[in-house]
RNA sequence: GGGGAUGUAGCUCAGUUGGUUAGAGUGUCGGCCUGUCACGCCGAAGGUCGCGGGUUCGAGUCCCGUCAUCCUCGCCA
């Protein structure tokens, strides 16, 4: 018989009665009633109980056995008996009568407990992960994980595409998040950096011609963490030549949407995906990552609060100088005590640092829908008429108003619209509800740096081409770029890219860059567009979101076996950490520490 | 860097208007227990109430500062 194992903890059946069998794992948990010991023994294929009798020569260290030690059990199997049988259990039908027990490790007391499903510190978690990875809910995450994107590499090579590896020290590139460099040993003074995607090395594939790129490709982002924003995480990274936007689109819809069914776990996937303009979306959604759950859709009631019979002054002052005033529908939002609507002001006045939300209740009194709350009284009923049909709502519901510049009236309503979707529990949980976003605009205007940006992806391929370049209002021009957002969250980015020199530079140079500048920053795919590129586009789907969402998970560490807390610490492997002087001499690299502040400074 | 929440036993938590010796569950240790599967029963050990200062006769509780963790804003083309 095998040292360690003839079957594994998950594989045992009543079938297997009378066999002589052997299996090694971890100690679940202990049932001992003095007379008779029962051992729960797991491992990554399931859970077998373990019978001792006290006749036994192995009762005595059986019972010296804690949770969490590792053993290898040598027995019978055994039909359990009708009362005995436990029908939550996989292997409930039998258990294993011990002849043989062998210890392998032993486990400390335990600084996380494995058994049950309650919540842990997560920095508990984190420093404790490989303990923390045995308990059942992450470990059928991660696996999971995989089998995601095993069924992505399937479906990728099911469509023609190719998978191929891309550098992980590659150059450094302006514009877009924070690089990771990596000091070159052989280049005093120079560095690496880690890719922030393979955007530059898959549009290369293509001009080499290698046609429908995918890769499951490590991207490093040197930005803060958020629930759903690693440092470093994957990205389903997919190129295609010759292909409009909308080949793409017909390419990609089905292996998400296949990825999606294949794993949603009963929950509803959108079988056509909605193609939401920019504009449209900012307008109905507040947001360019609509959470289409959500049955609310704002519209906008500039022009009923400009009009002359309105007397709300504080609107008023905002639609004269060109601002926007965007309602919000609360549906049923009427029988809700006023402090559900004070919460809101409060809400927007503290965290979004607006100077409120303005609202009013309408009521259905003998078939009339009227009007209540502190801001109806400055608006005629007319205009409040105008408001509801607009907003196509009812008596007993509500409407919140948020007023402001067009942008920031249009961010605030997209935030309530999220609130009161999730207070009034308008949130359909058991769906996934996915969308293109098309059309973003190629340039935004950045109020800090008082100048024109790239609002998306500076390769990306203006609509219109040169001629838009040359004669449109830069803030009007639109770009072959496009998202796929599911339940809030952005997905993908992609677009048809810009695979013309001559638009480059002039894309770049609306921004204020010159020709050397691009030269010098983007020289290798310059170059390369000079000799015979094909038209191309792509977009790269972020697994770690996908599988979250799949997962049922609302943080991005939950589907990460090894995984950094939010300060970018690894509690477990101690990363960052200090290097020798040696290592650094080597690197040609000396740090230089951020100044200390003054009560801080003590002698030690 | 800003805002919010949290911090009490190995772990999960309770702790009232400030008032005697800070509790429970779980785990650990000891005893009992032959059909459990969150086994049960009895007992014990286990605490810098995150840390520092202040108010007070008296602080887990109130105030100030600070640290840590998470969420979030900035940031993420």
């Amino acid at each position: 018989m095998h040292k360690y194992r003839s079957h594994t903890c998950g594989e045992l059946r009543k079938s297997h009665a009378g066999e002589t069998i052997r299996l090694s794992g971890w100690v679940n948990r202990i049932r001992d009633h003095g007379g008779l010991l029962f051992i729960d023994l797991r491992d990554h294929y399931g859970i077998t109980q373990i019978v001792v009798n006290p006749d036994s020569e192995f009762f005595p260290l059986a019972e010296t056995i804690r949770s969490e030690w590792v053993v290898t059990v040598t027995g019978t199997v055994i039909e359990r008996v009708a009362a005995a049988i436990n029908p939550k259990m996989d292997t409930g039908e039998i258990e294993i009568g011990i002849t043989g027990l062998e210890i392998q490790s032993a486990a400390k007391e335990l600084a996380l407990p494995v058994f049950g499903e309650l919540d842990y510190p997560e920095d508990t978690r984190l420093k404790y992960r490989f303990l923390d990875l045995r308990r059942e809910r992450i470990h059928n995450n991660i696996v999971r994980r995989s089998q995601i994107i095993s069924s992505m590499r399937k479906r990728m090579v099911n469509e023609g595409f190719t998978e191929y590896q891309t550098p992980i020290l590659t150059a450094s590139s302006p514009e877009g998040a924070r690089d990771f460099l990596v000091p070159a040993r052989m280049h005093p003074g120079k560095y690496y950096a880690l890719p922030q995607a393979p955007q530059q090395f898959k549009q290369l594939a293509m001009v080499a011609g290698f046609d429908r790129y995918f890769q499951i490709a490590p991207c490093f982002r040197d930005e803060d963490p958020r629930a759903d924003r690693a440092l470093e995480f994957y990205q389903l990274d997919i190129e295609m030549s010759f292909v409009t936007q909308e080949d793409i689109f017909q390419t990609i819809e089905p292996v998400l949407r296949g990825i999606f069914e294949e794993f949603a776990d009963g929950k509803s996937v959108t079988k056509t995906f909605p193609r939401i303009p920019y504009l449209e979306a900012m307008l109905k959604y507040g947001s360019d990552k609509p959470d289409l759950r959500n049955p609310i859709e704002i519209v906008d009631v500039t022009d009923q609060f400009g009009d002359d019979s309105v007397s709300f002054k504080a609107f008023k002052g905002i639609v004269a100088s060109g601002g926007s005033v965007r309602a919000i529908p609360a549906p049923g939002a009427a029988s809700k005590p006023r402090s559900f609507f004070d919460k809101m002001n409060d809400w927007a006045r503290k965290d979004m640092g607006a100077a409120g939300l303005g609202y009013i209740i309408f009521d259905e009194i003998d078939g009339e829908i009227v009007g209540r709350g502190p801001i109806a009284k400055f608006i005629p009923a007319e205009i409040q008429a105008q408001m509801v049909a607009k907003a196509g709502i009812n008596g007993g519901d509500a409407l919140f108003f948020a007023a402001g510049k067009t942008s920031t009236a249009a961010t605030l309503a997209g935030a309530a619209r999220d609130r009161i979707g999730h207070q009034l529990g308008l949130i359909d949980e058991t769906k996934f509800e996915l969308c293109w976003i098309v059309d973003f605009p190629m340039y935004e205007f950045d109020e800090k740096e008082d100048k024109l940006d790239f609002s998306h992806n500076p390769f990306s391929m203006p609509q219109g081409g040169l001629e838009a370049l040359e004669n449109q209002d830069p803030l009007d021009i639109l770009g072959y770029q496009y998202d796929i957002v599911c339940n809030g969250f952005e997905l993908s980015s992609g677009a048809v890219r810009n695979h013309k020199p001559e638009i480059m530079y002039k894309a770049f140079e609306l921004v204020g860059y010159d020709k050397a500048f691009v030269d010098e920053n983007f020289g290798g795919m310059i170059r390369a567009f000079e000799y015979g590129a094909p038209p191309h586009g792509g977009l790269a789907p972020g697994i770690d979101r996908i599988v979250m969402l799949l997962c049922g998970e609302e943080n991005l560490r939950e589907v990460t076996m090894f995984a950094m807390n939010q300060q970018a610490e690894d509690l477990l492997m101690g990363a960052p950490a200090n290097v020798s002087p040696k290592q650094l001499r080597e690197l040609h690299v000396r740090s230089v520490m951020p100044e200390v502040k003054k009560e801080d400074k003590k002698a030690d």
